[in-house]
Order: C-alpha cells, then structure tokens, then sequence
DNA sequence: ACCTGAACACCGTTCAAGT
DNA sequence: ACCTGAACACCGTTCAAGT
C-alpha cells in the first residue's frame, strides 16, 4: 500500500520539481488522465491526485469545480490529442476507416475514457470540431445531411460498442470461455469460438466498419445525391 | 438527507414485512437493481442496500463475496430477465431487428446496467444462451460460423454504443446543443442539427440496424453459405 | 448458520484560516 | 490569489462477537 502510493507518487511527478509552482487545470487534467490510465477510473481520487501532484486536496478545488467537473475534463483532453481526422486518406471510404482506427485507438489507448463518454459535452469541446470536419468529408463524398448524420452516429457507434465489448474481459478469458463452453448446450458458441474471440479482441474492426459504411450508403435513395 | 433515506427505504421495501426471513442472493440483487435504476450506478452503495433490506451492511457479505460480485450480478439479472430471443418474427431479418430492439429496451430501463457491461462474463451466465440462440438463427439463415459471428458482434457493438451515445446527454441537451452552434464555425453540424438530434435520441436505431444486417450480410463471399 | 458492532482505511467536499 | 488544516458525512471491508 506504502509503497503503491509512493512509486505512484515519482510516476506522476516525475522530472518536476517536487514542489511546483503553478497548478493549473491543465496540469491537473494531465495527471488525473495519468492516474486513470494506470489505475482506471476508479483509481482517480481527488486526494491520489493531490498526492501526486504534490499538494493538499482542496487546493484541486481551487482549480476545477468537483471531481464530476475533472472527469469531464478528461474526455476533452483525449478527444483534444487525438486529432482523429488529421491524416491523408484520398477516398471517402479509406478516410472514414482510418478516422474510425484512430478513434478506438485513442478509446483503447486510455481505457477509462469509454466509461466517461456519458459524461461527456459536444457545446465548446473538440468533439464537435470532430463531428463537424465528418459531416464535411461526407458531404463531400456526396451524402445529404441526413445520410451524414447517420453514417456519422452508426459508426461512432459501432466503434465505442466494440471497444466495450472488447475491454470487457481480460485478453484471454473470453477466448477460453466460448471455445470450452459445453458443446451440447453451446453447440453453435462452440463451433464459432475462435472466430467470436477474433471479433471480440477486435481483430476484425477494420472489416466491420467497411460493412457497415457500405450497408448506410446503399440504405435509402435519400441519403445520397 | 434523512428524508431521502426515509423515501428510499419505503420504496424498496414497500409491501414487504420490515423485518424479513431470508436475505437470500436474489432479494439482494432485485434490491440492488431497484437502487441502481432509481439512483444511478453510484447511488448504489453496501450501505445503501443494507439499508434498504433493513439489515447491517455485513449482513449482505454472508451470501455475496463483495460490492464487485453484485454488480456483476446485476448484469445477468437483467440479462434474464429480457428474454430478447423470444419473439416470433418469420424471417431472419426481422428477427435479428426485433432481438436488437429488446436488447436496446433493456438497456435502457436498467441505464446502469451499461456502465457494468465490462464487469459481464459470459461463463455460466444467461448471456452465452442468448448468444448461442442467435448464432443458431443466423445459421439457420444460411451465414457460415465467421459470418454469423461476425453479424453477433457488430450488431452487439451497434446497439451496446447506440444507448451509450442516447444516455450520454439529457433528453433536449444535445438538439440545443446542436442547433444552437455557431454557424461560421460548424456549418455542417447546424445543417445536420435536428436529423443529428435524432440519431442521438435513438429515433433511427432499427433503420441503423437493418443497414448493418444488410451491409454484413453481402460483406464477403464466404459469410453466406 | 446467520446476523451485528465496532473498527480501519479510505472517499468527496465545506469552511475557516493562513500566507 | 492561492494554498492548508481540520472537520463532516460518507464509503468498502475485516474481525471478533453474538444468537
């Protein structure tokens, strides 16, 4: 326990001088989202934070309004780093693959995150830059706004169910648990094992989102121009 | 403070003798389940439970190990208690449409249940029968073992993150937040504001749905027999 | 076997006080 | 303006004790 703490402590802190002299909301944001990746979500406690940066609890709340307002803040960061539609995809398909890859990149990448999104706010946020450089691209490519809408809700969707889906159960167990599943009353789970964990583990992400885009363009004569 | 406590208590045990014989596993969890729905996920406290089967909280830890084996508990009790195979549609597109359709109701009447997903295992529990009556559906359908594992888990991932961006914001939030954005800024998000709205709201989940049935269902030859 | 009481090591947050 | 100390009302959980 002692030592947890203490280790966490030079994690967190390391290179700065022990005492700081700022303390802003953006160091504090930064190292809460340090927190939460190495412990999870509910590893970041006001008072761990404080710890790891040195200080007293309350002087946090100098700062941000209630640990509600710093788990919000943590969506923005990482929505913020990762600028998801910056890369060169020269058609429309490839591009929206790629925008989706980094998007559950960046979900897995900081796995506290996907419990926070309900948390989260489009008004004033990266996230609607996001949203609104995607209805671009699609619009672009052709798609009315109600088809650019959809293609953009079905496949942030999709992306975030599956990395739920996908961080739900520790690497291997899901695998073990289908392919050693009872096959007389689990015939099908069985047979489909391997293939269910690929999915799962999200080996198969990539292919998905091609299916997916391809079954919302040909959806509705409507939704194109 | 003390009132809530009060109301509480009545709620949860309204119709039941104060003083109760059993406390078995399965009155705690149905009680745990009514504090969830009713005070949100961190709402549901040991304590709080204890309370409300007016029992001391120690009482609770003779018949589960811990505040983690009850919420994992909470997921197949809801996962029971939706029988979403059981439904009558004739052909297989409609029948995948409708099972999706239950799922996403009881997701939505149990909204901490989501939040608990990545506590879920599949080992031993009513969700392995689920997903074995559907990949048996999907066979029947004519899709190989990767093929109907495949359409099981997009269509999992779909609706899983469809509720997920539904609860994100209150009811209205989201549309003001849509329609109320700054033109110059994000004219496609204005555009798109109120068909955006509904997406987020869940008004275009079967059409959602029946896109990705038929975007899997021609992805690839070898998914179909 | 089943439940209770007291205790431990934590939480988020407020309020008054220091510099 | 920015931080601290002490306090309050909570947590989950363990251990020894009651019946």
């Amino acid at each position: 326990m002692e030592y947890t703490a203490y280790t966490s402590l030079m994690r967190y802190t390391a290179g700065k001088a022990r005492r700081r002299k700022p303390l802003s909301r953006a160091v504090i944001l930064r190292t809460a989202l340090a927190i939460a990746d190495a412990e999870g979500r509910e590893g970041l406690t006001v008072r761990r934070l404080a710890q790891a940066l040195g200080v007293t609890p309350m002087a946090i709340y100098r700062h941000c309004r209630n640990k509600d307002a710093i788990e919000r803040g943590l969506v923005d960061l990482v929505v913020g780093d990762y600028d998801v539609t910056n890369h060169d995809e020269r058609n429309w398909r490839d591009w929206l693959c790629t925008t989706c890859g980094l998007m559950r990149r960046g979900l897995i990448e900081h796995p506290a995150i996907i419990s926070l999104l309900s948390k989260a706010t489009y008004a004033g946020s990266d996230a609607m830059t996001v949203l609104e450089r995607i209805l671009h691209e699609l619009r672009g490519a052709g798609f009315t706004p109600r088809g650019a809408a959809g293609m953009f809700h079905a496949l942030m969707a999709y992306t975030i169910g599956s990395v739920t889906l996908g961080d739900s159960n520790a690497p291997r167990t899901l695998r073990r648990e289908f392919t050693r599943a009872p096959r007389a009353r689990y015939p099908q789970v069985v047979e489909a094992a391997t293939t269910l964990a690929d999915h799962f583990e999200g080996r198969c992400f990539e292919a998905g989102v091609r299916a997916i885009v391809d079954g919302l363009a040909e959806a509705g004569a409507a939704t194109r121009s």
